[in-house]
DNA sequence: GTCTATATTGAGATAGAC
DNA sequence: GTCTATCTCAATATAGAC
């Protein structure tokens, strides 16, 4: 709401993303930001506060990517690629909400308070899980994949990116979601074609 | 080499596989293991030396491993489902050294005295890409593979079982190894066949 | 090798003046 | 809305007796 409080914000996702939450001090926050820790008391009740903040953004804007993206159909595996795409971008353009979500979710969903994080995880869980059940069910993904596992597969190649994407390193978030999603949905093996037309369809975009 | 100190290196294991290193005090460990905080000081000169002591451990333990897996020969794929089946026992058998790793690394790397976990990475990955590399010369990947994402994407999914990997779940870790080699090498597509065989040998422990 | 007792430090948070 | 000043607590680590 406030101006103020936006742009602490702002300060605390930048360091937190660059050194997680327990190894930033409130007064560090306070110093970025031109104030003193104890006035960031006036904006957030706690530490914790600005953590809430952070999360609820990412998963407000998360649940709304994912719900447009499965409105807007198509077939398994373009979906999927939309889905991968967007993981991505969630990757590079959120990185503080990821670095908190990778280090602390189990410490912080033990609060009642960061409950809403256990409803985030399941109904994501459950858009890349029916989306997956389509493709079987249409002959796109073969019958025998454990979908539950290969959620877990995917989603921790894609979140692990926090450790390593660079923004100025040789590819863009979304070649590597490209790239990612090639090996998701084809494999490594040489019998996947440039297009990927002959294993469902996969769309032009999601190759180079 | 003391027994005791064994001992209480098994301690503080669980405790960090559990809850992390940070969240962990060492009156947390010296009351596990039967003794008051100070008294660990007569075995290690501080925490660090604890957790230095475990990493130690599974970075040896890490390169015997993959140095075995490629001295043992076979073809790519082989090679690679032997890898992925030792990592993801790696992440069963050694939780929290890839809980410290996962959480800690980058503060623990700016250590010189962990200044061999750089070195670890680095030869685990090369492994990996000389690998894949042959692979796509025998013409068993396909060659427009990026190998350094793959192996990004790979270690993604194998370390982040340690977030979700429970031991009294309806799969074996060698299971899920196998389950995360199949989508590695061959995708979700319907043609990869159960046996794997039309893409490049892929060994029969490798499916179910 | 472990205990008692405590030094030391660092962090989150608060009270009240301006 | 920010500052000064400080409280409080928890954690690592140490000193010296037993």
């Amino acid at each position: 709401m406030s101006a103020r409080r936006e742009e602490i914000i702002d300060v605390a996702k930048a360091i937190f993303a660059e050194q997680g939450v327990k190894q930033t001090t409130v007064r560090q926050i306070g110093a970025t930001a031109g104030i003193l820790s104890g006035s960031l008391y006036h904006h957030f009740t706690s530490k914790d506060d600005i953590v809430d903040a952070i999360l609820r953004e990412f998963c407000d804007e998360g649940l709304a990517g994912y719900r447009r993206i499965v409105a807007d159909g198509g077939d398994c595996m373009a979906i999927l690629a939309r889905m991968t795409t967007f993981a991505f971008r969630q990757v590079a353009a959120n990185a503080a909400a990821i670095v908190i979500l990778l280090n602390d979710s189990r410490e912080l969903v033990s609060q009642e308070r960061f409950a809403y994080l256990v409803d985030y995880n399941d109904e994501i869980e459950s858009h890349w899980v029916r989306t997956v059940q389509a493709g079987i069910a249409a002959g796109a993904v073969r019958a025998d994949l454990d979908v539950a596992l290969f959620y877990r597969f995917a989603r921790g190649a894609i979140v692990s990116a926090i450790r390593w994407y660079d923004p100025a390193g040789p590819h863009t978030i979304d070649e590597i979601a490209d790239a990612c999603f090639a090996v998701l949905s084809g494999g490594i093996g040489p019998l996947s074609g440039p297009a990927g037309a002959a294993r469902g369809g996969v769309p032009a975009r999601a190759r180079r």
